[in-house]
DNA sequence: CACCTTTTGAAAATCATTTTCATAGGGGGT
DNA sequence: ACCCCCTATGAAAATGATTTTCAAAAGGTG
């Protein structure tokens, strides 16, 4: 079970790219960090403790990141793109509250097995989809506050 | 059974905003359309026949027709938002064809069930969702051409 | 260590969309 | 039709997230 640090740093050997006090300072930020974050999150997270990285170098290591395959990149139309970590290759789709902000992951087999049938309808092959479902999550929702 | 021009004319009425050249011709640029559309290619389409209307004019007017309910705003991750008329009430969802960019609609009424499940599972208020499907579509993934 | 390539940070550039602002145009009341 | 008060419009500037540029600063391989 090869853990996300050498997942990454295999991927960047493989592709001649270097391992950098940076790109390692914004990875093990990554990996303590939970949920869904934007990039200015991380950025504004590790300014604390490595004020000299650029905002620049996060866009771009988020990005390696995703590309590699340790991370993947959502755009709930908030208008910043989120990176999460991609937990152990199962997908899953998500829950978004307008109320909070809150970001609820669920997985469900019969919905994606009936996307693959409307696929197969269509004679259309699947290389990912998503499913984003708005609204108000429990708290929000109550009438006491 | 109103039409979407007078469904647009009395949102207008209605909040106090005003009927001119402009918002009719976008209108009626718009309801000849077919499909999924860019604000830019729409304001491409109305400058032929109306030279005069400004970028920043078709860009209000369709948010106007999305706020009146008679078109849908859609991101489908294509870095412009598209727009659509609200056809026949009904919701539907999307494949989007990753090499010629074709969009096919479907429904399915057991996916849409499903989601209420999870989202009451979960204490969730819906109030939309979008699921995206995204691959190639028959064209595009046969082996000829 | 040398050398070649990749990285980095700061600033500038992109690009879709929004806002500003001065002027023009609806439309209800007279 | 005329007023008057808003609202609308177009051109240009502003916004804001993300990307690119570029000169200087490391990786890392031998
Ligand atoms: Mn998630
Ligand atoms: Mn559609
Ligand atoms: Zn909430
Ligand atoms: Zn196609």
């Amino acid at each position: 079970m090869p853990n996300k640090r050498s997942i990454f740093r295999e991927f960047m050997a493989r592709n001649g790219l270097k391992w950098t006090k940076q790109r390692e300072a914004i990875l093990e930020e990554f990996l303590d960090s939970k949920e869904h974050l934007s990039t200015e999150a991380l950025y504004l997270a590790i300014r604390s403790k490595h004020p000299h990285i650029g905002y620049a170098t996060v866009y771009r290591t988020l990005k390696l990141f995703a590309e590699s395959g340790i991370a993947e990149e959502r755009d709930f139309g908030g208008g910043q793109v989120l990176y999460e970590l991609s937990n152990r290759g199962d997908h899953h789709d998500h829950l978004i509250c307008n109320g909070c902000g809150a970001i609820i992951e669920f997985e469900d087999q019969s919905i994606e097995k009936l996307q693959e049938n409307v696929a197969r309808e269509h004679q259309f092959k699947i290389t990912s989809h998503r499913l984003e479902i708005f609204g108000l999550c429990a708290k929000c929702s109550s009438p006491k506050h």
